[in-house]
DNA sequence: TTGTAGGCGTTATCAA
DNA sequence: TTGATAACGCCTACAA
């Protein structure tokens, strides 16, 4: 490696002084055209980048931004950071990524509060938190300290999360909207014996979805069968181990309403296993519109977070809160249904199979 | 948001030397009983956490380091990165990770450039690149430049990239180990019309790829017949419209390998939807070993890239340098096979479908 | 074991 | 328009 480059070098080979060319390195004020020629030339002949650590602390900020999720492998979380990605990079920001596997990678080892104390180190402007510890009924002890520090330190914004009295900007998901039409449309198929499958009590979108569901069927004088809610889980094999459950039953549910789209697919998966079809031995929706659902066969039934919306949402409010505007505190994202060909009319269906 | 609190605060009140702190905070010196206490207490009270880019700016390295991929999204570079950050974290680094969107997101905006400047500003202390333009036999003008530039200041490994003459580490897989198992399965199975499916001439992993099916076929006396390297791409719609290819000609392949998991997933989808059946009509054989292959039905035959240990390799790399000591310059990850379900012997198969 | 002081590479303030 | 110089917050010789 040469020797350190810096902007003493530019400035002394040059002939200008380092003031010159930090405010040539970024436009801030009028530059001779001379000088300017000069300075220009010797960036070109060292290939010299300012160093951003040195602008970082100077300006005591990064234009970094924090993003915190358990796994971006899963794809609802990597399409949403994908998207807060996109939006940061027009915004000029970039997006440091901390995936807390689930909060439980190393032995014992807290990731997500791990992230979090790194992050509280200043080394980005904001940070957007979405799943984990968020969503918890009873957090970890300690972590709420954490969180709270964070706050204290840059703007936090977080996606869906519940935990209350923290002083951080929302973005939400309305799944109201989306299940009660999910919920019609199992109706008007003539459905009344509904699932619901997977999440765990005690994580807030499941309780959420759940009492949407019982909510939805209450509308039409169905009420919702405690048996029927099966499976633990947000993964494929949630979904297989429900199916299995499932098949074990008297009385069976005609079609199910999945905590997501994973464990729909899981269900799909485990039914043609045993040698069954969906949906003609049972009609099942998912949830998220992770882009898999388009490639199921059946094509499956589920409710559209808008997770481009939700990740723009997220980097605009941090962004703007960066800018010294005030934005709003909490942002609702609607979700809608989409229809595609995992929900068949339990007159038609419910005839091939074992059921 | 309160006055700030630096390592100056800390020790005014604790009534030691900043010194004194700084060794406390990083444990790199003795520190007696009691100023321990003492600043263990201000340090408690004002929920002090030391500003870590300063620190990053005095000891020249920020314990990060660069991942530049082109999207997250795909199982198969999300699972390597995965496995990169668990073994950075295990390490004590952090990974900044960099998804170029296939270098095409905002217009015309060379992402992947764009990011190997910001990197290139020593944000990180070692950069690992995987597909992209490493990957390319004709790369954008201007593009090795900015490599190199990226080189000189810091170690960078790449997975699997074919560049020429550049001075860095390497992780390459030895994917012809692999796909000769895959043929001579297949051979063993009877099969001797095998095409190839999805990716792009030009690309680095294709040619491998495709090459070694060729050379695969030819220890069985099997010549490759080029009408049947169909489709171009690495999604799934890529198999999608390849099977539709497929089903147009007159002489058609009993099996095909296709350039990843992906493309198999989409063949199998089309396949459905024509009424026909994989593997009864058409074996079908994948790369990447995703975890999704597991999960369709048929559960896809493929080959296992190993991408913990293409992750783990890749990051142990950058850190042996960063300790000071000399990795070998390129390490060789083997590929073996995993059979499953989606080939099947050819004189059973070819007898339900229009084939 | 402890403290002083200089350095890390920028940006920003204030004169000139 | 330009240049000296003081931050920015921490680390680390070096000296005590």
């Amino acid at each position: 490696m040469r020797d350190k480059i810096t902007i003493y070098t530019i400035a002394r080979e040059a002939g200008v002084s380092v003031s010159t060319v930090s405010r040539f390195l970024n436009g801030s004020a009028n530059v001779s055209e001379e000088k300017r020629n000069a300075i220009e030339n010797v960036v070109r002949k060292y290939n010299y980048r300012p160093n951003a650590i040195a602008r970082n602390l100077s300006k005591q900020k990064t234009r970094m931004l924090g993003f915190i999720l358990p796994d971006v492998t899963h794809p609802f979380y990597g399409t949403t950071f994908i998207e807060a990605e996109k939006r940061a990079m027009e915004l000029g920001y970039t997006i440091l990524l901390c995936n807390t596997m689930n909060d439980n990678m190393l032995n014992n080892t807290r990731m997500e509060e791990r992230y979090i104390d790194i992050l509280s180190e200043k080394l980005v402007d904001g940070v957007i938190m979405i799943g984990g510890h968020i969503n918890e009924i009873d957090v970890p002890p300690g972590y709420i300290k954490k969180v709270n520090r964070l706050i204290e330190s840059v703007p936090v914004v977080m996606i869906n999360g519940e935990i209350e009295d923290l002083d951080c900007y929302r973005v939400v998901t309305r799944d109201e909207l989306g299940i009660r039409a999910l919920i019609n449309h199992l109706v008007s198929l003539n459905h009344e014996k509904i699932g619901f499958v997977g999440g765990a009590l005690g994580i807030q979108p499941t309780n959420k979805r759940l009492e949407a569901v019982k909510r939805g069927l209450a509308v039409h004088g169905i009420e919702f069968k405690e048996e029927w809610f099966v499976g633990s889980g947000f993964n494929i094999d949630t979904g297989i181990e429900a199916f299995e459950q499932i098949l074990q039953m008297d009385d069976r549910p005609t079609a199910v309403v999945c905590i997501n789209d994973l464990v729909a697919i899981g269900i799909i998966h485990s039914a043609i296993k045993f040698g069954l079809s969906i949906p003609q031995d049972l009609s099942v929706a998912g949830f998220d519109n992770i882009y898999l659902t388009e490639y199921m066969i059946p094509r499956v039934t589920t409710v559209d977070l808008n997770l481009k919306k939700l990740g723009r949402m997220a980097v605009d409010t941090l962004v703007q809160c960066l800018n010294g505007k005030s934005p709003e505190k909490t942002t609702v994202v609607e979700t809608r249904i989409v229809i595609r060909d995992s929900c068949i009319n339990a007159r038609n269906g419910q005839k091939f199979g074992i059921f």
